[in-house]
RNA sequence: CGGGGAGUGGCGCAGUCUGGUAGCGCACCCGGCUGGGGGCCGGGCGGUCGCAGGUUCAAAUCCUGUCUCCCCGACCA
């Protein structure tokens, strides 16, 4: 369907009142996605046209690694997952059948696919294999937001590597990865790969693809030659200089933050020591020693402590006689070092209430926990921060899912051994909604042309039955035979209004052709990037010079 | 789950404080004019005011309960 006056294709002048983020007001807006409930979105032809176009590239480019596609289902018994331990996971949507048959819509299909390998694989010359499906995910997800940036059921495509050995994943990930770039390079999109956090479920190995957008809900630390997300980033702090002539012995009342403390001795906040009070299961109470400039970040921390923490309260900080506000080093409790406390003086709380004291911090263990900040430095270049949606990851697994599931196989010498497993992720969707991030300008969408719904829109101005509607249906049938995806704006309506919504639908290509074409036989051209008009095309061979121009179009 | 906000024709809103039986713009339908940037004139269609209960002669408006949606924080393609 590619008539306007035929399509589905409702575009709204005003943004749905509660939209915030701006591909979800575009999106809406041309007539691309509608949404059914919370986190729950159908995608109009338009929109599904895009994300068809998205999955196109990921298809071409998986199976140029050796993928290979199948279809696993959505509805999955839960004894799967229960094998693997996932079953407990709260944003798990389970279900029942008729029968009482405990079910759950897979948030991902490592289960499954793992499952049929273990069926199905025997022997060491059945691998490796990498297999992938586009596939409907469930996820009841505590906060959906932003349109389609974040659902409770979306496509993904999700591959997974089956290895002998980590040598052999190691090239699944590295063959995966290379593809990856192909598939974000040709969708148009900005990006980059960064370093990510591997969770609490192990692997070894994981990269996340970010696209930067205003609308991300990542954070990324960015210097040339490196990008991590925050949640792992690692970087030099910025110095402070050295604390002066301080008593060693201070009466602070009332003054329980690094701010107001510093300010009353006027030194600056790095001079003092924060204390960040935690508790863990296997080690109670634990305060962490940072910077007083700094933050905790809370998945670095976790990861340095290798389980999981929450914040001591102040019962549990009462306790072991400390004061909420006056926490410094002491015998009362253990205390770790963050990798940016440099040994040296520091006012820290006095473990009392009201009172501040002069410390020294010796050279000693340390672990890396803080929150990298802009103007910190790696390899001396200085660190950007940056929103960025995560648009795919690539994970490697090892024997997280193999192991339980029982997924061996025989080597060459007749024995038993676990696959080696890396899981790959893409949602089309979120590639979709950067897009829109990222080139939309005042009046709508620009698509980059390898996943437009459509290559050139074609308006036909004036009405039905003028010559000059006439000339449009001609050029239309001409371009589609060039082998253009073209859409025709055959409306009885006002210029303007088929203007403005060529402009907000975001085709790469406009061609406008009414009675001023048809008098000086050129139509006019208007490539959407930059809103930049194009020298007319004579409408003699137009078809060509269209198709031309088009290949060259970002 | 914690905090904040909102539910009134398809979309955006007013009306709620101070109860009196629902209105505006856009869209839509009909007729006419216009025809290169959401044009003009005239005439129309369309709403259980989220839902339930209560107060009252009378409820969009007051009370109680409940559901839904959005935004900010802990999660992820």
């Amino acid at each position: 369907m590619t008539r306007l006056s035929e399509l589905l294709l409702p575009t709204e002048r005003q943004p749905p009142a509660d939209a915030e983020a701006l591909s979800h007001k575009l999106m809406v807006r041309a007539g691309l996605i509608r949404q059914v409930g919370a986190g729950l979105w159908s995608w109009l032809p338009a929109g599904w046209r895009v994300h068809q176009n998205v999955v196109g590239i990921i298809r071409e480019e998986m199976d140029g690694i050796g993928g290979q596609e199948m279809l696993m289902p959505l509805i999955t018994p839960a004894d799967l997952w229960r094998k693997t331990g996932r079953y407990e996971i709260t944003e798990l949507f389970k279900l029942g059948d008729r029968r009482g048959a405990d079910l759950l819509l897979a948030m991902s299909h490592e289960e499954t696919t793992t499952f049929h390998v273990a069926t199905a694989v025997r022997s060491y010359r059945d691998l490796p294999k990498l297999l992938y499906h586009f596939q409907l995910k469930g996820r009841d997800e505590p906060r959906p937001r932003a349109g389609v940036l974040r659902t409770r059921e979306f496509v993904m495509k999700d591959a997974y590597s089956f290895d002998r050995d980590e040598q052999g994943l190691e090239t699944s990930y590295e063959r995966c990865a290379g593809a990856y770039e192909r598939i974000f390079d040709r969708s148009g999109l900005e990006w980059y790969a960064v370093e990510s956090d591997v969770g609490m479920m192990g692997g070894s190995g994981a990269h996340e693809y970010m696209a930067p957008c205003a609308a991300g809900e990542n954070d990324v630390a960015l210097a040339p030659g490196y990008a991590a997300n925050v949640e792992v980033a690692s970087a030099e702090p910025q110095p402070v200089p050295a604390l002066g002539n301080v008593p060693s012995d201070l009466h602070t009342p009332g003054l329980t933050t690094i701010d107001e403390v510093a300010a009353s001795l006027g030194v600056v906040a790095g001079n003092l020591l924060k204390a960040f009070p935690v508790v863990t299961a296997s080690r109670g109470l634990v305060v962490v020693f940072l910077r007083g400039d700094h933050r905790v970040e809370d998945v670095k921390l976790a990861n340095a402590l290798g389980e999981p923490f929450t914040q001591a309260s102040v019962d549990e900080l009462e306790r072991h006689g400390l004061v909420a506000g006056y926490i410094g080093p002491g015998d009362r409790v253990a205390a770790l070092y963050d990798a940016a406390v440099a040994p040296g003086r520091y006012v820290a709380g006095g473990n009392a209430a009201d009172r501040h004291v002069v410390v020294e911090v010796a050279a000693g263990e340390r672990i890396d926990v803080r929150r990298v900040e802009a103007g910190d430095t790696v390899g001396g270049q200085v660190i950007r921060i940056e929103p960025a949606i995560e648009i795919g990851n690539i994970f490697k697994l090892g024997t997280r899912y193999s192991d339980p599931l029982g997924a061996t196989y025989l080597d060459d010498g007749g024995r038993e051994q676990l696959i080696v497993m890396g899981s790959y992720g893409i949602g089309p969707a979120r590639v979709a909604a950067a897009a829109v991030e990222q080139f939309a300008d005042e009046k709508g969408i620009s698509w980059p042309r390898a996943i437009a719904p459509w290559d050139v829109h074609l308006v036909g101005l004036g009405k039905g039955g003028t010559p000059e509607r006439a000339a449009a249906e001609e050029l239309y049938t001409s371009l589609r035979e060039a082998g253009l995806n073209v859409l025709l704006d055959d409306r009885d309506a006002g210029t303007g209004e088929k203007l403005t919504d060529a402009e907000l639908l975001g085709v790469p290509l406009r061609l406008t052709l009414g009675k001023r074409t048809l008098e000086s036989g050129a139509v006019e051209a208007q490539v959407r990037r930059g809103a930049e008009d194009r020298d007319p095309i004579p409408l003699e061979g137009a078809a060509e010079a269209v198709a031309e121009l088009w290949r060259t179009l970002p």
